[in-house]
DNA sequence: TAATTAACATACAGGCTGTATGTATGCAAG
DNA sequence: CTTGCATACATACAGCCTGTATGTTAATTA
């Protein structure tokens, strides 16, 4: 029969669990009350453990952030490939693809970590790095596919790529705060299907 | 002949010049070195003057950051106001208004402030509060002069501009960043051609 | 089983924010 | 011109927060 007073695990469980519980009390009030609003005290106090215990996994609060943002923008893209319908046309592809993006971004708290407070606490070097493991990739391949298939190789399309990215973001950024996504997906319709035009 | 020690100022002069100093003095700290990592006590040293009297103007540090803000967003408007040349062409005129909002943010410490620091701090409604007197509407005007004389009454001009300013702000912070204004211009410029394709 | 290390817990030093209170100067009325 | 009030600060203080240093307990390793 166990100890019930000392559960007795092992310390790989410990640790997994502690920095888990402090991802999640973090993402909580970071997307509530915003990072510098939220004091390390009270986030120890939501996850039930020490500062000793935070300061053991992290070196600083902007690193517990950087765990939260990570995760955040891992479950994004998780979403969006669970999400992410099979279309045979680029535009209808990329269009999709938005769609999914605005879905997975209308979870509370995200758009704030991950759009607003994350590029002023990591930097955009620090957020770009986190958006490589996950997304700009899968948008820059869409473009390149539509271009392709609309004969419109004069398109820069690393450029294009940021410039959309941008507009992603703004519209699940609005959408986040209660906007209307019909517009927006709309809008991007145009917007592609003026720049790759349906062949023949 | 004035007494040397009390330059004898009206209390207007004496407001003006301090609130002055504060600003220049947050704008360049915060610039610099962020607004969590800049102290009161810093910003004060910086413009001579003493916590007292930056307590005095300003009900707190964030209010602070927005008058640097709402200065910064002043100065770039005027900027483009000067600079800007007067097209017989709406897409040219677009193009020619994005670089000259490229250049203005080009200024140190600006692209930093408006963009990166100004939403966190602020919040996305406190920045369009201070956009909206100076940027966002001449955008709508470029885009439905285009839209018509293009003869594209289906385009939806409102979510189009707004997603077409989230490009040009992440453009303009990679320029700031030391990026190559070009490809972002061509790249504009490919955007905008295929949206309003010239008439006949 | 002894030694070592991981995983915390506790205590502390320095710094920062906002407020409360004190003071000197400008200003307006009589 | 002086008397009273308001403006524009200056100073002092309370509370909180961050990061570090040090102590303690339990797990892992030799």
């Amino acid at each position: 029969m166990q100890d019930q007073k000392t559960p007795r695990r092992s310390n790989r469980d410990r640790s997994e669990d502690t920095r888990a519980r402090l991802i999640s009390a973090a993402r909580k009030l970071f997307s509530e009350k915003g990072y510098g609003d939220t004091g390390t005290p009270e986030i120890v106090k939501e996850a039930e453990v020490t500062r000793g215990a935070l300061y053991h996994h992290f070196t600083d609060k902007s690193e517990l952030f950087r765990a939260v943002a990570l995760q955040e923008s891992r479950d994004v893209a998780q979403a969006i490939n669970q999400n992410s319908v099979h279309e045979s046309e680029p535009v209808r592809a990329l269009v999709s693809g938005a769609q999914a993006y605005f879905t997975a971004m209308t979870k509370p708290g995200r758009a704030r970590i991950l759009l607003l407070e994350g590029p002023a606490v990591l930097g955009p070097d620090g957020m770009a790095e986190i958006d490589r493991e996950t997304g700009s990739a899968s948008l820059y391949k869409g473009l390149e596919w539509a271009a392709r298939s609309a004969n419109r190789p004069d398109l820069p399309l690393g450029e294009l790529t940021t410039l959309l990215s941008a507009g992603f973001d703004r519209a699940a950024l609005e959408i986040a705060m209660g906007g209307e996504s019909t517009g927006y997906i709309r809008a991007f319709e145009s917007l592609l299907q003026s720049l790759f035009p349906a062949q023949k």
